[in-house]
DNA sequence: TGCGATTGCATCGCGTACGATTATTTTGAG
DNA sequence: CTCAAAATAATCGTACGCGATGCAATCGCA
């Protein structure tokens, strides 16, 4: 007769199976891949967020900006503070609504779309992925954020 | 014959068709859904990688679990202080080689293991995906990472 | 109209991430 | 065997994320 198998502890989850860890390291992965390209244009990851969502419509209060990015007002203004004093964008109280803040664009903030125009191809080819494939890929994504976020 | 077209600037891109926002986003998500779970053992979302990899083989150095999670020492010795603190593990420098710091489970760390079982399942199923499927996109977005890390 | 509830942003504290640097130990070429 | 180079953690400074809380403006209902 066999011996009895061991009673070995059952084995915990593998890391590698993890799909959230797949989504934080990979985040991260792009996080580094994107840092010397937009050390060039003076940004952060979160703050080229910011100026994407501004370059797609201006003057947009600090709430509008948060829902797009699913970020709150304790991470979106201090960062949004810094990229002031870098001379990109404008905060102002809204005049029909003192509650709320407005962002708009400076000139130097506008000039920047320019300059960042070669960044989202550069970071494609990085991915080696075909345009479909990366936008498969980032609506499955997209759809299990919507799934997460209920 | 037709107006010209206004020689409007041509558009930004759109923050939706970002895959690097996807994952920013999504992994964000998780991290929201991860919090009251990992509240109740005790640990922040990184912290409970860290206890994954001893998890699956104790005894490691800093330097391994930093290979494991993408992670350097910078981001890990003060982590590791604080789950030291609570108790989680221990850190001594290895005597066969002093640079080395091994870090190893205490019993309650080991302990945690069966309180953190229900974890990984209770995830999965706020995924709203198949298991099969969950593994298809880990899959896919591994291969992303290691593809951007280069 | 008055006033409590809600909204929108800011502040604070803690815990990551990470670039740059430092300190210590080990390795290895000559 | 020696000493410069490499390896390994730790330290420091900056910038997120985010829970908890605070505060002023607005809203809504009696």
């Amino acid at each position: 007769m066999p011996a009895a198998q061991p009673p070995l502890p059952p084995p915990g989850p593998k890391l590698s199976e993890f799909l959230c860890f797949a989504l934080y390291s990979a985040s991260h992965a792009f996080n580094r891949l994107y840092k010397p390209l937009l050390d060039e244009l003076g940004l952060t990851y979160p703050q080229y967020l910011v100026m994407v969502t501004l370059w797609e419509r201006d003057d947009r209060t600090v709430g509008e900006i948060g829902e797009q990015l699913f970020l709150e007002s304790n991470t979106l203004t201090p960062l949004l503070k810094r990229m002031e004093a870098a001379g990109l964008v404008s905060r102002s109280r809204d005049p029909a609504d003192e509650r709320q803040v407005r962002l708009r664009l400076t000139d130097e903030g506008r000039a920047l779309l320019d300059k960042a125009r070669h960044v989202p191809p550069c970071v494609l080819e990085a991915t080696g992925l075909t345009a479909d494939e990366a936008r498969s890929l980032t609506d499955q994504i997209g759809a299990l954020r919507t799934t997460l976020s209920r």
